[in-house]
DNA sequence: GTGAAAGCGCTAACAA
DNA sequence: TTGTTAGCGCTTTCAC
């Protein structure tokens, strides 16, 4: 256990010196000792333990050009960033993969407008080897700064850009949205159900507008009045049920863009006296641990494994990064499927 | 706009030849210009916005031995890691706060047990000037990791050592629970409820054990059966809560050691038809956004300042590697004041 | 005030 | 298989 003074680092040169090897053996060693022999291997490896060694990483990177790090960018402006479980299970994901591969994980958090500058210039210091990049919002400077610095992104969720940004293919991961809100309104009309009302996400999130297609795929007939549009938080839930109630007093279903909003739905529901499902159907999507399953009725939804999307996207960004150095072309996208899970509400 | 061929990445060495000055000129220009004559700085400003120079990181740090990242540890091996929002604001609070310094966020997680010899090995390895780490149990193995490491650290909320550990005055920042506490209790003392029953947290965090702490203080002699333990969630609040109505039908007034375990009290005291606060008052403790307001009736609670809080931990290790240059000893400890806050539950 | 030169710790040709 | 050597891009004495 050796423990010299603090601050103090023994450098490849000093462990060398004690195997009584030369540098580049030594750095074979620490490198997985491929090609040396086997004495000259313990000799050094038992040089690293007595001297404590542990190689600089500035130095290796100067050379390798390689940081052995990855930028998670989350330019979410609103509060919902951590507090909303969606993303820390994405970041547990990121987090496992990551450290699988000896990867670590530098976390930029947008706060303003002004800090595209800041990023762009992070990005463009050499500081990480690749970025996974979230939740972006149409016309979103993000991909184009990560263009321009010539870094390998992979994006969670799929980027809605207009016509103004080039459509060039970029990786992303992303759930089944559409299919799953096709799955989720079936289900309601199969039930029976005639007047099914939809609070959406937010018009400038794909994953919002893609669930509010598989809607319309399945009711291509419904009235754009029984759609009300939210912000993916339990209380926009509650403001848009509210809304739809008023407009249809005998509406008999909603399938909510999110969990969060059933959750604001069905408070309002209750509060005006509607039973559910007797009266109304209920129907999420995402189903978030401690919301979906602890709402009274459990709240039937579509679930997506989200931690799973997470590590996709790690691993994505990986494969590219290794492929990178072999000049292969950027990885393709996925899309995860997802489950319609049978519960109480609907 | 320059944008050179992506991927290439021109060195001060370049910026130094297009200005006419030799590569020390310039990087004292890029440096804040110090000591360089006027007409000389803006030559090289002029050559770096043309030719879109970035300084190397990797390079920078192995002369100045410095990294400008700080780590964020966050060892809460529970679900509640992110969820909770109590960890996104004290995360917000930092990252603001170290951006401000222009200082990089790292992120390490720990999913279990064995990451402890991966985070040793990081902080080992130089990446970073200093941590931040959270949520320390009792006999938590971090700070030795991080006194091996000779790693500058300040901790989120108070360690809590046992004897066998040394104790040292480690820096952290921590709110005032302790007095909170007792706010809250004598508060309800004051309104006249005369059996107030306490709802702790787990008694292996400090912020838990100050708190029984606070409300022993006010009612020394309060009957043991009176608290109950939780885990700071809100199913164990509600646990914890229908133990309590058991033990104690007659209480007329709840102290929980945080707002999630009141939310949880609060559903088990209407469901077991108890008026609120009629018949039984309740405080809370943090005052977290979209619990405590959101309840119903909206909860009294005992607020700290948590993005505050994370704000003060950067500063205090950022403060205290810049005195470490000048060898300066370690920053002190920051109690910030908690604040109780009047809503309808008490 | 400015430049020349040394060197931070490491990897990767290239030689032996 | 092993050692020698040349940098990676930058900061920082130290002369001028």
């Amino acid at each position: 256990m050796p423990e010299p003074s603090p601050g103090f680092r023994p450098t490849l040169e000093a462990v060398a010196a004690r195997a009584g090897v030369s540098r580049a053996t030594a750095s074979r060693v620490v490198n997985g000792g491929a090609g040396v022999r086997q004495p000259l291997v313990d000799k050094v490896r038992r040089a690293v333990d007595e001297l404590g060694y542990v190689p600089n990483h500035a130095a290796r990177t100067l050379v390798t050009r390689r940081t052995g790090a990855v930028a998670v960018i989350i330019a979410e402006p609103e509060i919902r960033i951590f507090s909303d479980p969606f993303f820390s299970q994405q970041i547990r994901g990121i987090s496992k993969e990551l450290t699988a591969h000896d990867t670590q994980l530098v976390l930029l958090l947008l706060e303003g407008p002004g800090d595209y500058d800041r990023i762009a210039r992070y990005l463009a210091g050499g500081h990480v080897d690749g970025a996974l990049a979230f939740s972006l919002h149409t016309d979103d400077p993000i991909p184009e700064i990560t263009r321009r610095a010539g870094m390998p992104t992979v994006y969670g969720g799929r980027p809605s850009w207009t016509a103004a940004q080039d459509h060039q293919a970029v990786p992303y991961v992303d759930a089944d949205n559409r299919g799953g809100a096709r799955a989720a309104v079936r289900y309601l009309r199969d039930l029976g159900r005639r007047r099914i009302a939809h609070i959406a996400g937010p018009r400038d999130q794909a994953s919002a507008t893609d669930r509010l297609d598989g809607y319309r795929d399945v009711l291509p007939d419904a009235d754009p009045a029984l759609i009300a549009e939210g912000g993916f938080t339990a209380e926009s839930g509650a403001l848009a049920m509210a809304e739809l109630l008023a407009r249809y007093p005998d509406l008999d279903a909603v399938f909510a863009a999110n969990d969060l909003m059933a959750s604001g739905a069905l408070r309002v529901l209750k509060e005006q006296g509607r039973a559910v499902p007797g009266d109304v159907a209920l129907v999420g999507f995402d189903d978030m641990d401690s919301v979906a399953e602890a709402m009274d009725p459990p709240l039937t939804t579509v679930r997506q494994d989200i931690e799973g999307q997470g590590r996709l996207m790690a691993r994505l960004l990986l494969r590219g990064l290794e492929q990178d150095r072999e000049g292969a072309q950027a990885p393709a996208s996925v899309i995860t499927p997802t489950t319609l899970v049978r519960r109480a509400s609907a």
